[in-house]
DNA sequence: ACCTGAACACCGTTCAAGT
DNA sequence: ACCTGAACACCGTTCAAGT
């Protein structure tokens, strides 16, 4: 039918994110196919390959979003005087981010790269600004200073909530279920944090 | 054709669950489908709808083989006097485990039951099993006894090492790989322990 | 009783042909 | 330049028909 000539290309594009986005939070990763996708924005399963070159393109650009989303929440958090208060708050703002669509938060553990392929860098370079606002907040517990130190320790609290977080969405772990992920965050949180400068192996 | 009869039912079970754990392990949960298990096992791809209801049975039943055989690894590691050891040993024989076969492992957490759709109560109930083992071996480090406490306590020790283990394997977060989750684990475990005496929050 | 093969309603992706 | 529709090689699941 040739060109239609309704929508710019980039908002042909944003169309496209928008609905793929709905059906992954209506009904998780396994209900979004390209011609779904085409069907509810009224163009041929064709034109999506105009756009992104195929579906890992495009959902790699919805996470992307997603951590920059993540990243602009994280940064609205009120600074605290307390550092334990202060990264409470973050992993509890974490939390709480996952928690609003919890299938769209799921797709970045869901969705993974054909065989050995690592995340592109676009993605890892987000994945960075997310880390260094942790470890940026964690860097007045760790005394003496110590870098590596304050890396390690960021990484083991983004991938604990992580784990909390996530178990708690599935409801695959009994007693670890949305309503109270919260307590056990907050437990994870302040207790590891106060294990920091009392660990005899350290 | 008729009856072939070269596979007693149970063998016939057995086969196509040794086939799609092969599937799984060697390319992720994606790879698998029925048509390519009725291949490789030499049977019509309706077959297995006389021995599984469909794919999410017999993914499920995967699910609880891979869970049956983690609570036998736990239960072999070897006691030990000190709690904060024997809890270190349980983590880490808990990494060893899905670093072994971390697609497979992963199939754990790709699959999501249609809609809310909870797990069924047998898997619900292997979970339980391989909780209670860390709840015991967190009750002597409660002071004084508290089974809320210790129950929650083993949540929070078993979603993080599981957000350590999972983030390891997936590759998307910066210095959190294979080689190095066995460290942030260690840190992990040792940390938390050595913070549930001494948190102010308490 | 057990198994097959065709059938139905789906997929992702490509690309010649149309405007 | 942009889009379609057919084509190709796949899916999960059902079920009449065969032995």
């Amino acid at each position: 039918m040739g060109r239609r000539s309704s929508h710019t290309p980039e908002e042909l594009r944003e169309l496209i994110l928008n609905v793929s986005t709905e059906l992954i939070e209506h009904d998780g990763l396994a209900a979004l196919s390209a011609r779904q996708i085409a069907r509810r924005i009224g163009y041929s399963a064709g034109t999506l390959y105009n756009v992104f070159t195929d579906l890992d393109d495009l959902i790699l650009t919805i996470e992307q979003r997603l951590l920059d989303r993540l990243a602009l929440r994280l940064s609205q958090v009120p600074p605290s005087a307390d550092p334990v208060q202060h990264l409470s708050n973050l992993a509890m703002a974490y939390l709480a981010f996952t928690q609003e669509k919890p299938r769209l938060w799921n797709l970045l553990f869901e969705h993974h790269m054909p065989k050995g392929q690592a995340a592109p860098p676009a993605f890892q370079a987000r994945m960075e600004t997310l880390l260094n606002l942790v470890e940026h907040a964690v860097q007045p517990l760790i005394v003496p200073p110590d870098a590596a130190r304050a890396q390690r320790t960021a990484r083991v609290l983004w991938a604990s909530v992580h784990g909390i977080t996530s178990l708690a969405t599935a409801d695959k772990l009994s007693n670890v279920t949305p309503e109270n992920a919260a307590l056990l965050v907050e437990d994870l949180v302040r207790t590891y944090l106060a294990g920091l400068n009392h660990d005899s192996s350290r």
